[in-house]
DNA sequence: TCAAAAGTGTTAGGCATACACCCATGT
DNA sequence: ACATGGGTGTATGCCTAACACTTTTGA
């Protein structure tokens, strides 16, 4: 059986003058945000084969006739699928194989983001080829072993990886609106970690590595002691 | 134009009906060993264009005809253009775009692993499409404009996650031979990370974490006094 | 006796936790 | 007054670097 494609096609022009054909490529997106104090991840219902039903990390496959870059491509794909942003995008792995996907194709290679997103943006539409999105804890998704194909591994990867990230005082920015109080840049970092912060070090921490400054004269008041209001001071990308 | 190719093809069969070129996939390997008290990584002269001349990281095009994944591509590459085993792999990072490698194809992408080879075996025979091997000091590498394609910040990657995991003590087992004395274990350490460690700090946070266990009754004489012999404890993976 | 590497102990500092305490505001 | 969260100081412990010291062999 021969299929025909157009001259975009990734047939390899090796020296043995033989053509390989490339894998499906895809590209899966673990979208976090915080809400109900703990650490959400979003997953879309499979609207089609394989492992139709089954609630899976949203993803789309990469086209090459359309992404500049794989990172690019994410960003097409959450645009596509979820009709947002998707800021602090962050490589975590690549994964392929014969039979991860054995209906549609015989190799299947995934690339694994992670994206954060603020509170402001929990309001999501689903959008093509996607039956449902909702948030999930992000810890029992992990464990969940009813995801589609491996997801819920690359899960609990994405969330050690933001944790990491936290406990480096690399903070995941997305979470953060433009300014904050300590109190409430605290309080995001214990809801991603899932467990306390002694007040006194995380801030003495944040002071010696100068990660963030005050904005003079601005002051968060509401029932009790007013706050000093911060920023981020390195500008960090995306 | 169009070209034909088999029906393993990776063509999407997308719910649009649309068939969608998948990238021309490719997986490089940093091979790295010690030598002459530094680490060194192996680079290829490339034989053919782009950038032919040029040296650059070993590697070849994923064959799903052949590769169960993405490590066993690896592995058969590494035969292929290296005649010899790559131990501890470890995946680094996927880069990808058009442009990357234009004279072959609209959309390059790139998977790329870190091995460690032992001091055993430094010989290695140039194979397929290979022009010539040679091992380069890790650090002239990585700064080197000259690589081909964006292979120099690859390798700095790769020495950064290298260097992490001796300060971590998960200690590159591949640069070890089966069992080892103390001193041996720091100087392939301190060769490694390209500093001194404190010999009394190193020792106590060997124990304190239980890496290694010694070889009753086995000791390493020389012109001085005799060594307790090591190996291993947690048998690492690969 | 000396060089060289093995192996051990002691001290000091950086950094994080735990916890106590004061401060300023609205109710 | 007091509840609430902001903000700061101190004591303690853990880990590591630095360095001095002893031990054991071959030459």
């Amino acid at each position: 059986m021969q299929l025909t494609v157009n001259a975009m096609s990734t047939v390899s022009t090796s020296k043995t003058g033989r053509r390989h054909p490339m894998p499906f490529t895809r590209l899966e997106i673990a979208v976090f945000a915080l809400a109900e104090g703990q650490l959400q991840v979003l997953l879309a219902r499979r609207a089609e084969a394989p492992d139709a039903g089954k609630w899976a990390l949203p993803g789309g496959v990469l086209r090459i006739d359309l992404d500049e870059s794989l990172e690019a491509g994410v960003r097409r794909i959450a645009h596509e699928r979820l009709g947002t942003e998707v800021p602090y995008l962050r490589q975590l792995i690549a994964v392929g194989g014969p039979r991860r996907d054995p209906t549609r194709t015989p190799w299947a290679l995934s690339i694994v983001y992670r994206a954060l997103l603020g509170s402001g943006d929990l309001r999501l539409a689903a959008g093509k080829r996607v039956e449902e999105l909702a948030w999930h804890p992000a810890e029992t998704a992990a464990a969940d072993r009813s995801l589609a194909f491996d997801h819920g591994a690359l899960i609990a990867r994405a969330i050690d990886a933001t944790r990491a990230e936290v406990r480096d005082l690399d903070l995941p920015a997305g979470f953060l609106p433009e300014s904050f109080t300590l109190g409430e840049l605290q309080t995001m970092c214990e809801q991603t970690l899932g467990q306390h912060i002694d007040k006194s070090s995380f801030r003495r921490r944040l002071a010696d590595r100068e990660i963030v400054e005050p904005v003079v004269g601005e002051m968060r008041t509401g029932a009790n002691r007013p706050a000093q209001i911060y920023r981020l001071r390195r500008s960090a990308p995306n």
